[in-house]
DNA sequence: CCTTTCGCAACTTCTTAAGTTACGAACAGA
DNA sequence: TCTGTTCGTAACTTAAGAAGTTGCGAAAGG
């Protein structure tokens, strides 16, 4: 069984080996096999990465899952922000809130949530797919 | 019913209403009353920010909760960390991989979680519970 | 046609957080 | 010392979300 949330996981993983042998299309299942989960579960997670435009999938006979751009051109942040899930943004939904305290600092907390947030966006930025696929060491782009 | 994952807006809002009345202890039962919750929920959370010294609880009569110290000198932060849980690491607990990939791009992932979680820390040190008690705009310290 | 493969809806299972109940320990005041 | 208040904590129930599963229709190739 896979553990919680990991969504952007098994959309990284997937990613990364795609990024290791570009030409070749993968099934769902060759692919919910690797990860240790199922078809619907990995249909479901890449069809967001087809919504953003990084994979296409083909039905039918020796259809599936490929790239739809080189691994160079798709960063860690690409995949993060095509699963449409905030890590950090909790959801803080604006209630109809019964004090002032709890206004003010409500506004306060989604401040800095949302500026953490934009600082994982910029560090995912710095990792391309083709660069966690490849064996050679990560190169710190600070 | 209260939101999800919701203790660190339940701790954050109680301590802000301190802030403002620090003298007076505050029972369970009354704290949970304003943030429309129960006094066990109230006790569950508030005792780790006991354990971190930033409260402090008596039985008996006339027992209740009140600031260990004063609210300027307590920031969000210390809230934060008080309640040991991380809003951005994630639970990607080092499991046995099947493939390089994948120790690969857990590596990359994690190393960039916890820049952000230092992010987070940082940007919550920078606020006072006294600043968010007061009514005053909150100063912007960066 | 017939098989493969995705698309998707509906359902079940698992996990976690919140809420609840219950009772003992500590303490204050009469 | 007795009594009522309040925290401390364990155990249980409920609710919500995520993953896993089943089933079937649509599309595409051979």
């Amino acid at each position: 069984m896979m553990k919680r949330n990991s969504r952007l996981s098994l959309a990284l993983h997937t990613l990364s080996h795609m990024a290791q042998d570009t030409g070749r299309t993968q099934t769902s299942s060759e692919i919910a096999d690797h990860a240790s989960t199922n078809p619907v579960v990995v249909r479901r997670v890449l069809g967001k990465l087809r919504n953003a435009g990084l994979l296409t999938s083909e039905r039918g006979h020796s259809g599936g899952w490929r790239l739809a751009r080189p691994s160079h051109e798709i960063t860690l942040a690409d995949v993060y922000l095509a699963l449409e899930e905030s890590m950090v943004a909790s959801r803080l939904e604006p209630e109809p809130h019964s004090c002032q305290v709890e206004r003010h600092l409500e506004g306060r907390v989604i401040e800095i949530l949302n500026e953490v947030e934009a600082t994982l966006i910029d560090r995912l930025a710095s990792t391309t797919i083709a660069e966690i696929g490849s064996n050679k060491p990560l190169q710190e782009n600070l």
